[in-house]
DNA sequence: TGCCATACTTACGTTGCCGTAGGTTACGGA
DNA sequence: TCCGTAACCTACGGCAACGTAAGTATGGCA
């Protein structure tokens, strides 16, 4: 089974040139760097829709149209990919969040910081699935279940200082992190289905329930910053 | 390997007169409906553990002391007994929290829905971490990622009556369900690990966050309702 | 006391996947 | 034009897990 044709390519930037019809011999030769990205692409992809232990390694590499030593070359097997992965992920939204947090009074903050959530999940649907799931190799830092947890932990602080200015014992920090953090991930999550509000809108209706409550809840809740997009 | 001697037993009830010595032959047999309720048990510990997929057949058996044909005559297979598990769990946390809604004063509905959520949590931990987890196979209901973003939709109409006699829109109402209770749920995960505040107080402050939000936050929130426990 | 249903076993066949040993081809520079 | 290095391949070995076929023991009841 499994045919030497050159399979699918998918995320390789341009497809080969001799790629006119499925004969022999008409396979790219990557650079090191090249290979390693699109591996690290495809894993992603794969790692996101089946998780870690639904994946194969053979099914990576088949995706790249090479095969299977190739990964092991290049990540030394299947828990470095996704480590790789996962790391990147991590990085990357916490720098687009923390990179949002520009506002002086904290309801921009926060709002700064849901729209920059929203954004990843919508611009990285795939890293965002990875995080919500559960880690495999016995959790990276902490003893936590899901990486958006680990995630939460980093937003502590910023929230900490927030509450020591307003009188609030900073030990509830952590409490109110998760909580905020639980809130706009799972929206997110349903968000990625349901596609009902607009972007937006979602961001609108998060930072009020999490600014006003549902008491002091306003029915057409209006973003104070100004943004593109 | 695996020597023949009768293992743990784990959640069997009484466990075995003849136990004295490991000496050979001290098996108790069971009728059908203990043992599936045992195989029940196992793997509800297991899957929450290690995942689906992390748990293997064998094990659940190993565990429960017999060998793995009885799993399969019992439940067909993983998958049969991880439903069937799955399926109790949501029924049991479904339950407890809407068998919780009993105040009058939406404020006080949400108090109980959290408190019931946090006791679930506390009783059953190990149904809480599967259903936090996310489903392997294809998704039981609709296209969910984890259990608890379906549970959430089961949320939506207490919500959405709320909101029709408040004036809002109710088509909003699946939103603030999944916010609300990913904030709890999210939480939950990671007060299991903390530990730190006591279960009523972190309902408390949920529930402050909830109902004030950020802005008309409260240093000391109390709860309005009365509980015993 | 002997029977027979039901609980349980041992022993496989099979598949899928991880990881590696060792050989082969392309490509760029001297 | 030759040659070495980096990219890539075929082909295994091995293991862990699923699922099943066919046989064995146990204990309640006639």
């Amino acid at each position: 089974m499994m045919a030497p044709v050159p399979t699918d390519e998918s995320t390789s930037g341009r497809s080969g040139e001799t790629t006119s019809s499925p004969k022999r011999r008409a396979r790219r030769r990557m650079t090191g760097k090249e290979r390693r990205e699109q591996l690290l692409d495809i894993g992603r992809t794969l790692f996101a829709e089946r998780g870690f232990e639904g994946t194969s390694v053979e099914e990576i590499a088949h995706k790249a149209g090479v095969s299977k030593p190739v990964v092991y070359e290049h990540f030394g097997g299947k828990e470095g990919l996704y480590a790789v992965v996962v790391d990147r992920e991590m990085r990357r939204l916490l720098d687009m969040v923390t990179g949002a947090l520009t506002g002086g009074h904290p309801r921009e903050l926060l709002e700064q910081a849901a729209f920059a959530l929203l954004d990843y999940i919508e611009q990285y649907t795939d890293g965002f699935r990875i995080l919500v799931r559960d880690s495999p190799v016995a959790q990276s830092t902490g003893t936590f279940a899901s990486l958006i947890s680990d995630i939460a932990t980093q937003v502590e602080d910023i929230l900490g200082r927030e509450f020591k200015s307003r009188g609030f014992d900073p030990k509830l920090s952590p409490l109110y992190a998760q909580a905020l953090v639980g809130m706009v991930a799972l929206t997110g999550q349903w968000w990625l289905n349901a596609r009902r509000p607009k972007k937006a809108e979602v961001a609108a209706h998060l930072v009020n329930l999490a600014w006003h409550g549902l008491d002091g809840m306003e029915a057409k809740p209006r973003l104070i910053g100004h943004r593109r997009s």
